[in-house]
DNA sequence: AACAACTGCAACCGCTCTAGT
DNA sequence: TACTAGAGCGGTTGCAGTTGT
């Protein structure tokens, strides 16, 4: 893979910026747009490589840039989105208008990642550093590391679908093309106005599936909505979502009322995979391997599976983890075994959330649950609501 | 006042991904 | 299909400013 060798040159200038190679950058890409950023230098006049002429304005001179101390609701939102994804700046970036993944990534190190850390909490699993909270009963530290496949797992199909809707939005433009006059798919804007949808093949995010099903306005079902198996014998329907219900703070509810059960006509998942050919998922995430085949839908509260096999095996080490989550697992699982996550936003408006349950520490076991639920739902919201033009959603 | 240690941030480096040929 | 250039991303570095001794 060629990298590009631009910084090698020689003569070309390495460092601070002045004010005045700004201007000639500004003047420049004003004028002109920026274009390729390796030809841009030397049109622009700047004894610099392209890639810091795009550093530059991408992190610093963009004018759509917001500097300055961030807020606490900024902070809460990368701590939340950190949690789900990890050190994927640009992700978390895209969902904080203004900010650059680089402004936050610093952020994080300096401040918030200091801050979890003085609060006993580790900013890499955000779960505290000493397990004893969780030692409650036997089952916690099976549920916590379960719960940590879960948040990995979450953030490998937020990746999927984001390159599903990426791929979507290709196979909409030339179905547009080929059926032109289709109705628009107006102000939503991104997902929305595609004619396809990511949910066809995995149907999990609320939001997703909010924008995705619904088209031009009309609720109409996506041409692939629904998946089928290419096997033809075995062609049948996986997961039909209908409707939406009311939207609270931004979290779309999903309804789903299919609530087919496709785990009795699919018995093993091995047989699965070869069956369904191209329609599982697999695909890699910081070392992850996965084939997900699944239907989720969020109720009020969190995620309810309502079928799901998930395979994952972790870095070739396939230290797999076969999880056989029944119906209503993964959000008992969640409400279970987060409770490491609760209070870690304390720092910012009053811990977790609501803290209408008062805020000790050491609260009730309901009191956790209800933290618990708390935090995975500002997550589960967070990314909900975020903008559809996210690369993510 | 001088120095060291710490902090915060801009910029760089090197890798991966993607599109074009 | 293979290769390359360009762009993007995350990790790291370097330095200026601040704080502590």
């Amino acid at each position: 893979m060629g990298r590009s060798p631009c910084c090698d040159k020689v003569g070309l200038k390495k460092g601070p910026w002045t004010p005045e190679e700004d201007q000639k950058l500004l003047a420049y890409i004003e004028e002109h747009g920026h274009g390729s950023w390796r030809a841009l230098p030397a049109k622009a006049g700047l004894q610099r490589c392209g890639k810091s002429c795009r550093l530059r304005w991408t992190n610093y001179l963009r004018p759509d840039i917001k500097r300055g101390k961030f807020s606490l609701q900024e902070e809460q939102t990368i701590i939340q989105l950190h949690a789900l994804l990890g050190n994927r700046w640009s992700a978390i970036a895209n969902h904080l208008p203004k900010r650059t993944d680089n402004e936050i990534k610093n952020y994080w190190n300096t401040h918030l990642k200091k801050r979890l850390a003085k609060m006993g909490i580790d900013p890499v699993t955000h779960k505290p550093k000493s397990d004893t909270l969780l030692s409650r009963d036997g089952q916690s530290n099976k549920s916590a590391a379960k719960l940590s496949h879960m948040a990995q797992w979450e953030s490998a199909r937020l990746e999927a679908e984001a390159r599903l809707v990426r791929e979507s939005k290709l196979r909409s433009h030339s179905f547009k093309q080929s059926s032109s006059g289709g109705g628009g798919g107006g102000g939503g804007g991104g997902i929305s106005s595609s004619g396809f949808s990511s949910a066809s093949t995995f149907a999990a995010s609320g939001q997703l599936l909010a924008k995705t099903t619904r088209i031009g306005g009309d609720h109409l079902e996506s041409p692939t909505s629904t998946l089928t198996f290419s096997d033809n014998s075995k062609q049948q329907q996986m997961t039909e979502f209908v409707g939406t219900s009311s939207d609270q703070q931004g979290g779309t509810i999903i309804k789903d009322e299919s609530e087919h059960d496709w785990k009795s006509s699919m018995p093993n998942l091995g047989e699965f995979k070869e069956s369904v050919g191209s329609h599982t998922l697999p695909f890699t995430s910081t070392g992850f391997h996965h084939d997900i085949p699944m239907s989720m839908s969020l109720e009020t509260t969190p995620w309810t599976i309502h079928d799901s096999r998930i395979k994952t095996s972790m870095g070739g080490h396939c230290s797999s983890l076969e999880n056989d989550i029944e119906a209503e697992g993964f959000t008992e699982l969640l409400l279970n075994s987060s409770g490491e996550q609760s209070g870690l936003l304390e720092g910012s408006g009053g811990g977790g959330g609501n803290s209408e349950n008062g805020g000790e520490s050491g609260g009730s076991s309901r009191d956790y649950l209800e933290d618990n639920k708390n935090y995975w739902n500002s997550i589960l919201n967070l990314v909900n609501s975020s903008p559809s033009d996210s690369p993510l959603f």
